[in-house]
DNA sequence: GTATTATTGAGAAGTCGTATCAGAAGATAC
DNA sequence: GTATCTTCTGATACGACTTCTCAATAATAC
């Protein structure tokens, strides 16, 4: 599981002709520890959390830099069975999906997936060209599981 | 494909011991046109299309009947691609997943989903009681193929 | 150092959904 | 039909979340 580094980060900036100012160094590095972590978080979230190091920043920026860093492929919107979303660091290039536990909202990534033949079933019977998926599970983790 | 009718709407309703009143049926009614032609909704497009026939229905009571609605197992929370959640009529009771058009926003039900012993293999690797899932496919249908 | 341009912060405004509650509408008993 | 009781409704306030605007600021190139 190779973490997101900061570097990786303000590397993403320069190579899309982007700069990495201190308000983006300072939630980028947020971002970074929360992913060592495995722990997902909300924009507001991250603006709050952000606000403790840099009072300064502002709310909107915030929510620009989380939507920038979702466009890089660093983070990954992750669905609730409640419904909200929230953003969870991608901690390899691979592909994986969501398993979140219902309780305490912890979220683990999980290599189950839809087997590609039935993905061509799929696109052969609808004729749709297909382009992309989300895989949401839902559950109780073991720690949940033992509170109750 | 069976499509939904009103009279099942309303008898769900009287199953439950809940009153089919006028702006239910109102309501209803536009949620089965929506249902033949297969078209997704969110309750505040119930809300407007409603509030054409009869002015007087109120927003709060657009969203409590999509809700219920929901809860009966008519209607379906479907995601798409930008992240928009809209709702959808199922056809039938059985267990399905949304395969969704990016372009026009068309939903299609598929049978594609997880086999049962990835599932456990899940279960298993992580300790999670499972409870339940979502799949969400995006594509382009073929009459967006097409267009383009 | 100066000019240029991207980025920012603050707050207003918009969106979307929920909560509240008095009054209306529907059901039931007589 | 009328009285009574219960559910449901509509209007609106509210709250959470997100986007927009725009002058001020900071980063970069020269």
């Amino acid at each position: 599981m190779s973490t997101l580094t900061l570097d990786q980060v303000i590397g993403a900036f320069e190579a899309a002709g982007m700069r990495a100012t201190r308000p983006r160094r300072a939630m980028a590095a947020q971002i970074v520890t929360w992913g060592a972590a495995d722990q997902e978080f909300s924009s507001e979230d991250l603006w709050h959390a952000v606000q403790e190091q840099a009072p300064w920043v502002g709310r909107a920026t915030a929510y620009r830099t989380v939507q920038i860093l979702q466009d890089f492929g660093f983070l990954d919107r992750v669905t609730f069975a409640d419904g909200t979303e929230r953003y969870h660091v991608i901690s390899a290039g691979e592909h994986h999906h969501h398993l979140t536990c219902e309780t305490c909202h912890r979220v683990v990534e999980v290599e189950a997936c839809i087997a590609p033949e039935a993905f061509a079933a799929v696109a052969q019977a609808s004729g749709f060209a297909i382009s992309g998926h989300r895989v949401e599970i839902f559950g109780r983790c073991p720690t949940c599981q033992a509170a109750s």
